[in-house]
DNA sequence: GTCAGGACTTAGGACAGACGGA
DNA sequence: TCCGTCTGTCCTAAGTCCTGAC
């Protein structure tokens, strides 16, 4: 979108600040249009549409089914309304249960397609000449940085090709394989568990445990002190397996309550372990990062295409206790080891099949080359998949990304027409319709995310569709407060003002015979809202609307940054249109622990630096009265640098001496006494305390006169030199307090890394002459590598 | 049309190593 | 050089959306 477009678009304002409503049309309909369709079927004789019998039906009979819980407190829901959560597993269920026919057909439906071969793990072992086991193939995946791509055939080329490759100019569409060959190492499983023998004390007393029960006692000690730990269901469901194992592994257990169980001298010994690791030697360190660095340089590249690639996780997930987020109802349980028999490996079909551990075969080896993932397994707790995909810098992950972004600008030339339509459709006579509109009305301003349905043994958190009437308040004439749990069950609260008809919808959704706890949007579901909009723009959905607004918003916001400005000054301005957006998403971070012990040293440290040039300009002032004239700055007080701060400020200073004085004095006779020298004599420690007290004295009787932080015999101009520095550290610390706080609940990099377009960024640093290393790390350029060549006019 | 599963993106927290000021 | 803070990376949970079976 051009800028002049993006002048008539009031978005990025409207997402701020929504306007006062009627204005765009959508608010002026008389009241009488607004009659709620429901009973306007039944009383009057609407207008016939298909839609009919649609609205005849009350409400009531669309209701999805609330939630368990909210259910169970309320007696009002019909007991046909259809449920639309998605069905729980019972705790025993591993899998759910599938047809004879669906069940296969993940390997055979898909045989002419995808074609997928199913291997005894030996027998393919046996298949693979051993000219192609691993340690031959190691040149290919080359682990030094200089890069050897090798060609499609797995013949090498040695030069530097694969640095050249710019796929995104390739012009290469969507559909199709995702690669032509593929190899790789496989995946990393987490060391076996080494029993360390110590004890669970029950009631006081000591209970030597089953290697395998003392390993998840171990997972809990870990937790002691989180909150995880001291999380009643986390507990409980803990407490469950961890029982079920004592009964498996030691039949006479006398375990029966959790609060009797003290893991406190496992934590001990965690904790002895944590710090032996941090005194490791400099030796013991280095060995550790080279096991580290050989183990990332055999796992952590493929052979893509004959190009290397990285890969994200190589690591196969080590069992644990599962730390669902918020409300989860099965946090705490346990996470059982995954075995090499439980993981698939995808790879080339000419590829050498990584060996698996010793002993072990692999679930299964598959040549899909429809799909980017290189390993999978299943997890215990949700009966996930769980992935080995490449590395977000990959090339196919690139090409995702940059689909997805060049879909979310393509909107950009869609979304008046949207905009139109769905503020037409607020007055439907169609209930689905008028609910559809509402919903996307809210997403495409709201930034919500669509809200899939949600199974009752996971945390009850919402999206749009998911709303529930207790989510969204009302008040007149068009106020609504949102407050849910979203994603991560992250809180969701804002109160704004909402286009006028929307309130009305918003109103007529939550009327009875609904139900705090019923569906708001009771006829609409991601599923259907996505096939609408795939009407209105191919490949449209829910989701874009977020990747437009947080990329539309983002560069709207960038025109604050000041044309003449610092680098520092540019930075800000950067950040607050990334915090925007970030607001805007929702993108929320727990307030750091340290965050107010740094806010106020930061303080200190600024009124610290002022007072410096507060006597630097006062030293000024009396050398040079007639400076100001020249420098009228030279004469202007210092913030916040009072009589009373200078005062605790000097104390404080002379405490700090103090304790620098004795540190240095026992340092220093260390040394000599290793040396084998003569110590200092404690005299000449006194000598230095004696003179810092009498400094105490003296800034307590208020006689002190500070030192000028120059050398006496400085001229005019070393002295405005030194100012001039001061005044930039000035600067400096207050930009940096000003973001601290601003940013302190808001997680900027979210917004940064899913959905702020990175073209939008490398053109704004082209444009203001700001490294582009000031605002993405080495993983983001490396991600974003697709976006560096754009100019500095390049717009959303 | 509904449901379940699969594949992928999005998300916040933990933690280790780097960095920078005293 | 030390020590506290910051930053980047890793980890993995939790979403979205699509496909295919029924």
């Amino acid at each position: 979108m051009s800028s002049s477009d993006s002048d008539s678009s009031p978005l990025s304002s409207r997402v701020a600040r929504p306007p006062s409503n009627g204005k765009n049309g959508a608010g002026s309909g008389s009241d009488s249009d607004n009659v709620p369709l429901s009973i306007r079927s039944k009383n009057q004789s609407a207008p016939a549409t298909e839609s009919d019998s649609e609205s005849d039906q009350p409400l009531s009979g669309r209701v999805k089914a609330p939630r368990k819980k909210a259910a169970a407190a309320n007696g009002s829901v019909p007991a046909a309304a259809p449920k639309r959560t998605k069905k729980a597993l019972s705790p025993n269920e591993t899998k759910r249960p599938r047809t004879a026919a669906s069940a296969t057909a993940v390997v055979a439906a898909a045989a002419p397609k995808r074609p997928v071969v199913k291997r005894e793990p030996k027998a393919a072992k046996a298949a693979v000449p051993k000219a192609n086991a691993l340690v031959d193939r190691k040149p290919l995946i080359k682990a030094e940085s200089s890069v050897v791509a090798a060609s499609a055939d797995g013949s090498v080329d040695s030069d530097n090709e694969n640095d050249e490759f710019k796929w995104w100019l390739d012009n290469k569409d969507n559909t199709g394989p995702k690669w032509s060959t593929l190899e790789h190492f496989g995946v990393m499983f987490p060391p076996e568990y080494e029993p360390h023998g110590l004890p669970l004390i029950y009631r006081g007393q000591k209970i030597a445990m089953h290697p395998i029960v003392e390993e998840v006692a171990t997972f809990f000690a870990a937790l002691l002190g989180s909150d995880n730990a001291v999380n009643k269901v986390f507990q409980e469901n803990f407490f469950k397996d961890f029982t079920a194992l004592l009964d498996k592994h030691m039949a006479n257990h006398t375990v029966k309550l959790f609060s009797h169980c003290d893991f406190s001298v496992i934590r001990a010994h965690l904790d002895d372990e944590k710090a032996k690791r941090k005194s490791m030697t400099k030796a013991q360190k280095e060995a550790l990062k080279k096991e580290k660095q050989d183990i990332d340089d055999k796992y952590g590249f493929c052979m893509l295409d004959g190009r290397r690639e990285k890969v994200g996780n190589f690591r196969i997930e080590p069992p644990g206790l599962f730390r669902g987020r918020g409300a989860h109802p099965k946090t705490g349980m346990l996470k059982t080891r995954v075995l090499p028999e439980q993981v698939t490996i995808n790879i080339g079909s000419g590829a050498a099949i990584p060996d698996p551990p010793p002993g072990h075969s692999w679930g299964r080896v598959i040549h899909d080359n429809t799909v980017t993932w290189l390993a999978m397994w299943k997890e215990n707790i949700n009966n996930n998949t769980k992935y080995v995909f490449l590395a977000a810098g990959s090339s196919l992950k690139g090409q995702s990304d940059m689909r997805k972004f060049d879909k979310a600008r393509n909107l950009v030339r869609h979304v008046d027409d949207i905009r139109a339509q769905y503020t037409k459709d607020f007055k439907s006579e169609v209930m689905a319709e008028r609910q559809r509109a509402t919903a996307l009305y809210l997403i495409d301003r709201y930034a919500l995310r669509a809200g899939n349905e949600k199974g009752d043994d996971e945390a009850d958190t919402v999206g749009c569709c998911s709303l529930r009437c207790e989510h969204v308040s009302l008040e007149p004439p068009n106020m609504v407060h949102f407050d849910f749990l979203g994603k991560d069950s992250i809180r969701y609260e804002r109160t704004t003002d909402v286009d006028k008809q929307v309130w009305k919808n918003l109103r007529l959704f939550q009327k009875a015979p609904k139900s705090k706890s019923d569906m708001l949007f009771d006829r609409l579901s991601p599923t259907t809202l996505n096939t609408f909009l795939q009407t209105l723009m191919p490949g449209l959905t829910a989701k874009v609307f977020r990747t437009f607004n947080a990329s539309f918003v983002f560069q709207q916001q960038l025109r604050n940054t000041p044309e003449v400005g610092t680098e520092a000054e540019k930075i800000l301005a950067y950040n607050r249109a990334n915090r925007e957006v970030a607001v805007l998403c929702n993108h929320q971070r727990s307030v750091p622990k340290s965050f107010e012990g740094v806010m106020t040293k930061i303080e200190d440290k600024l009124l610290a630096v002022r007072y410096q040039r507060m006597l630097l300009k006062d030293h000024l002032m009396s050398i040079a009265p007639t400076l100001k004239k020249r420098r009228p700055d030279i004469a202007e007080k210092e913030d916040g640098v009072t009589p009373k701060w200078i005062k605790s400020h000097l104390l404080e200073t002379c405490e700090l001496d103090r304790e620098k004085a004795r540190k240095k004095f026992e340092r220093d006779n260390e040394k000599l006494k290793e040396a084998n020298e003569p110590a200092i004599p404690e005299s000449k420690l006194e000598e230095q305390l004696e003179e810092i007290n009498a400094r105490e004295k003296s800034i307590n009787d208020g006689t002190y006169e500070a030192e000028v932080p120059i050398a006496k015999n400085a001229t005019t101009d070393k002295i405005l030199e030194k100012i001039d520095k001061l005044t930039e550290r000035v600067g400096n610390i207050e930009v940096d307090k000003i973001e601290r706080d601003e940013n302190k609940t808001t997680a900027l990099s979210t917004s940064k890394i899913n959905y702020i377009d990175p073209r939008i960024s490398v053109a704004w640093c082209k444009k203001n002459n700001v490294p582009l290393e000031k605002i993405f790390n080495r993983a983001l350029r490396e991600k974003f590598t697709w976006a560096m060549d754009v100019d500095s006019e390049w717009t959303f």
